[in-house]
RNA sequence: GGUUCCGUAGCUUAACUGGAUAGAGCACCUGACUACGGAUCAGGAGGUUCCAGGUUCGAAUCCUGGCGGAAUCACCA
């Protein structure tokens, strides 16, 4: 974070001939690593104290009051032993004196705002126009993976899943633009008693049917069979409660005072493994599953690759691919050599029973499981194993975990054990935790039939969209393919921005009449801002304006300062987006930007202003936008459209 | 009960990591092009930032204690 020195203190009153006062390499000398310094400096020279960087608050000035940039001087009146208001004017004075790209100040109370020269901005705008990859930031020769999505192959893909997939997804696309090179992989738990449910019931109940004699879409074709496998169990369950073998069982271990209803209810996971005929079959197909018994190794792969087929049709519809799938079926074995290891370290004990423990008390993290009695692995050891897996593939200085953050425990446990371990990565480690989605009507139950199943959601959405494209009729002129093309974005921008604009952390209510909005806080505003500014580049073409001509702009309006003051934002936004794995920051600057442009465009004009200079300027600073409305959305996985 | 996360307008949310009068969108009311695309723009109304203390020039933000919600604390994954 430390910023080397070098900064432009003016020599005399002009600017230096040829002046690029700043350029796009790793050496950019930007505004606000000036003012600090500048600020650094005139603390020093002023009021004779050092200070460093971090302790000078600076701020993009509010709206209402005259200036770009503003220091907060309570931190200094101490040093100075003076008023606010008078170290707020000693420090102006001091900092407009010597930094060239700095022209006027004012001081109000304790805040100092600062006014950068309009030629500041006009280079600035000159050097990013005509880059379209404005905002990627240098390789930082470190790879990072993210694993994210990480679906079980019993049931199709949900609303959890749409959260969990857009971040990350967008948490990769920000990393990789902030210089990392990322690996993005996907956990596929594609074993265990779920998919033997699914198996069975097809088994039983499936008279060979295919998704392609039913024409069900593959993964719902699985997951249907995996609804089919509870309704049965509840019948089978439902008629073992009246036989006496269940009365005995009721009046033997029912407590006091508790109903039928409610014992049976707790003791339905008992029943399952000791008594239920299905149970007990889904069991010893897991069993089967284990010893790789070939009749049931090949049902599962049939199943599991019409499961596969399906999620690969969502994920194409969402826009997101990965570069190496872990299956648990190649995973679930692995780890145990780390207890080895882990013994050896003298890390994990060993209890009669023969199971293996570590002992993370000091950490406030419990005794947890390692290893069964019997010895084999449980989740935990599995990702352990796995973790380690993944650095040998790929050597990884950083791993990314996109998981609901009811596994915190988890995680921690995890990052803990791989820090005592001593693993290269342990440092690296990081649970990108997002809360669950709900409904308004209350939270989502897969067996109460209340979930929101992915690929109707996207089939709404987009729906919606081509409702209100229809009403518009802007479109008509073109193809119905190029149509289906553009409202096929537009629904899936209005999806996408509407789960990532809210921040992960936060649990989020999903009202699908909400999520297919189109105006306001929204992808399509975002995206019609964009449409706007191709819109008039399209009709500027023909206009033969010279685009040299924005040289003879000299004097900015604010808004078009503000403007040029969010571009500059952009590269220090992705920056921050990326160390805290936050891509709900680029989306709000994104509608902020939208925004500011959506009222520049309505209060000025681009083609029709009163100078060429004017026209020029503007042409290129509308360009600007563009690009880094484009590049923002791609970082959250959505697609322009050039009209709509 | 322990631990972790969250609590901001009726609803969905933001606030540059402690800064100025807490900023938007939806919904509600009112207005704006014979002009570069009205999926736009402007205005109105809507707030004790869950509560109570504390820290300081300054608190939605940090600390303590409550209240409310969620998750987790399995030889399940």
């Amino acid at each position: 974070m430390r910023k080397r020195g070098l900064f432009l203190f003016k020599m005399g009153k002009e600017p230096p001939a040829n002046n690029r006062q700043f350029s796009t390499d790793n050496e950019t000398m930007n505004i606000i690593d000036i003012i600090q310094q500048g600020v650094i400096k005139a603390v020093k020279d002023l009021y004779g104290a050092e200070i460093t960087a971090e302790q000078i608050t600076m701020n993009n000035t509010r709206k209402e009051f005259e200036g770009d940039y503003t220091i907060v001087v309570f931190p200094f009146v101490k040093m100075a032993r003076k008023k606010p208001e008078q170290v707020g004017e000693e420090m102006g004075q001091y900092l407009v004196r010597e930094i060239v790209q700095l022209e006027d100040f004012n001081v109000i109370k304790g805040f100092l705002n600062l006014q950068v020269a309009d030629q500041y901005w006009l280079e600035f705008l000159e050097e990013i126009y005509p880059k379209d990859d404005y905002g990627q930031l240098p390789p930082k020769g470190q790879k990072v993976m993210v694993e994210f999505s990480s679906p079980n192959t019993n049931k199709p893909l949900h609303l959890g899943h749409i959260r969990n997939i857009l971040l990350g997804w967008s948490s990769s696309q920000i990393l990789e633009a902030a210089g990392y090179e990322v690996v993005k992989v996907q956990v596929v738990n594609d074993r265990g008693i779920a998919i033997c449910k699914s198996m069975l019931a097809w088994k039983l109940f499936g008279n060979g049917a295919t998704p392609e004699s039913t024409g069900v879409k593959s993964d719902h074709f699985v997951g249907d069979y995996y609804v089919l496998f509870e309704q049965k169990f509840k019948e089978e369950y439902k008629a073992w409660q009246k036989t006496e073998e269940a009365k005995a069982i009721f009046k033997e271990k029912s407590k006091e005072e508790q109903s039928a209803d409610a014992f049976f209810k707790a003791f339905k996971n008992t029943y399952f493994n000791e008594y239920s005929s299905l149970g007990r079959q889904a069991k010893a197909m897991l069993i089967k599953w284990e010893e790789g018994d070939e009749e049931t190794v090949t049902l599962w792969k049939k199943m599991n690759s019409w499961v596969y087929e399906g999620f690969d049709e969502t994920y194409e519809k969402m826009g997101v691919s990965f570069d190496k799938l872990y299956y648990e079926s190649e995973t679930y074995l692995l780890g145990k050599e780390v207890v080895q290891k882990g013994m050896d370290k003298g890390l994990f004990y060993q209890k009669d029973d023969n199971s293996v423990w570590i002992d993370l008390e000091d950490a406030k993290l419990d005794h947890k499981l390692v290893l069964r009695s019997d010895g084999t692995s449980v989740y935990i050891t599995q990702d352990i194993g796995t973790a380690m897996q993944r650095y040998r593939d790929y050597g990884v200085d950083k791993m990314v975990y996109v998981v609901a953050d009811e596994q915190n425990y988890h995680f921690q446990v995890l990052f803990e054990i791989m820090k005592r371990l001593e693993e290269p990565y342990a440092d690296g480690l990081y649970h990108l935790a997002y809360g669950m989605v709900d409904l308004p009507t209350g939270k989502m139950k897969s067996r109460e039939g209340t979930v929101v199943d992915a690929d109707d959601l996207i089939a709404e959405v987009v729906g919606e969209a081509r409702g209100n494209s229809g009403e518009r009729g802007t479109l008509s002129d073109l193809s119905e393919e190029e149509q289906q093309d553009i409202i096929w974005k537009i629904g899936m921008a209005a999806l996408k921005f509407f789960i990532i604009k809210v921040f992960p952390k936060k649990r989020m209510v999903f009202d699908p009449k909400e999520s297919v909005d189109m105006q306001g806080q929204t992808g399509p505003y975002v995206q019609n801002a964009y449409v706007r500014v191709r819109s008039v580049l399209r009709k500027g073409e023909g206009m033969g304006i010279d685009l040299e001509a924005s040289k003879a702009y000299t004097v900015l309006e604010t808004q078009e300062k503000d403007l040029l003051a969010q571009l500059f934002q952009f590269p220090f936004l992705i920056e921050e987006a990326a160390e805290n794995y936050d891509p709900s920051t680029i989306a709000n600057f994104c509608y902020t930007l939208a925004k500011s442009f959506h009222k520049f465009y309505h209060d000025h004009s681009i083609l029709n202003a009163d100078t060429e200079a004017a026209k020029a300027f503007r042409i290129k600073l509308s360009t600007a936008i563009a690009q880094v409305l484009k590049k923002g959305m791609y970082l959250l996985g959505i697609d322009m459209p050039e009209r709509m």
